[in-house]
DNA sequence: TATTGTTATACTCTATAACTATA
DNA sequence: TATAGTTATAGAGTATAACAATA
């Protein structure tokens, strides 16, 4: 259908960022629409995880048996939300919460073997979801751009 | 106080990310936690604003009156939460709604005096924003990061 | 019949306060 | 008294469905 409307209103013209265009937690934001459909595509709908479910089960996966504060802390979570979302994992039959022999207010949190499956499995399917970022980014741009993250967030480059 | 507890589990061992470390959504939100709250010192509490808010005062700013279409799909946002967001600010008297004479289903979107001195602040207080994170990147890097960005958005860098 | 925008609603995400238990 | 974790709760953020007005 035509439209007969004020040029300056055209919806396909456009838009200036202005001040806007400098300023990285808004490219930051913009960006994280591509990921977070690229990973709801790989595994937020095949695998059923969430994202910070993903990010979980790799930290375990990768270190085995963790404490809830240092799980809270490499997800940047407060105590509370993490509490909830153990309980959902657990719930579903993926991780279990055992006492720390050695000081009884702390807690190990380890896979279950259905957890240690579900985590290699969608591990396995990370690799084929960074690739597909790279009809977007060469291979040297995705690691330079983790980099950049990486140095933003203060922490070491992996 | 001294801790007496499994080397695996002390709290202050770096965490390995595992296949995270190449996941590009994963290091974005890291990110994210470090431009957020610099956002919140320079323009967040200073100004009163969210992140959302400020974007859509800067758009208007640049570009004049906008459709609300045209600005949900800018910030993408879905129609309803815009049609919320655009009721904060007119209610806080930053912006009308005008009636698109050509077309009466749509409107302009019109900052007010109030509205346009609030975005010019706010604008102004974006570039120490900015200054801050060339704490931790070079004016080059932040440059480089946030083409990066773009590209990964699927967006033409600015 | 299609489009613009609104209302109602619900689900996820995140944060704070108050609590329990261990040390 | 301090720390680890939980429960309760509230506020943002985001999504869908149903609706009103206009084209």
């Amino acid at each position: 259908m035509k439209r007969s409307v004020a040029p300056d209103l055209d919806p396909a013209a456009s838009i200036a960022l202005g001040p806007l265009a400098d300023v990285v937690g808004y490219h930051l934001a913009q960006a994280a629409v591509t990921t977070y459909s690229n990973f709801e595509r790989h595994l937020g709908k095949p695998f059923g995880l969430r994202k910070i479910e993903f990010s979980l089960l790799m930290l375990l996966l990768s270190n085995g048996p963790l404490a809830p504060k240092q799980l809270a802390g490499a997800l940047t979570l407060t105590a509370p939300n993490l509490s909830l979302l153990l309980d959902r994992l657990q719930n579903r039959g993926l991780l279990r919460r055992e006492r720390n022999p050695a000081d009884g207010r702390s807690q190990h949190i380890v896979l279950t073997d259905k957890g240690r499956r579900l985590a290699r499995a969608s591990a396995a399917a990370a690799g084929p979801m960074e690739t597909e970022l790279l009809q977007r980014l060469s291979r040297a741009e995705h690691a330079m751009l983790i980099e950049l993250l990486c140095r933003l967030a203060g922490r070491p480059a992996p």
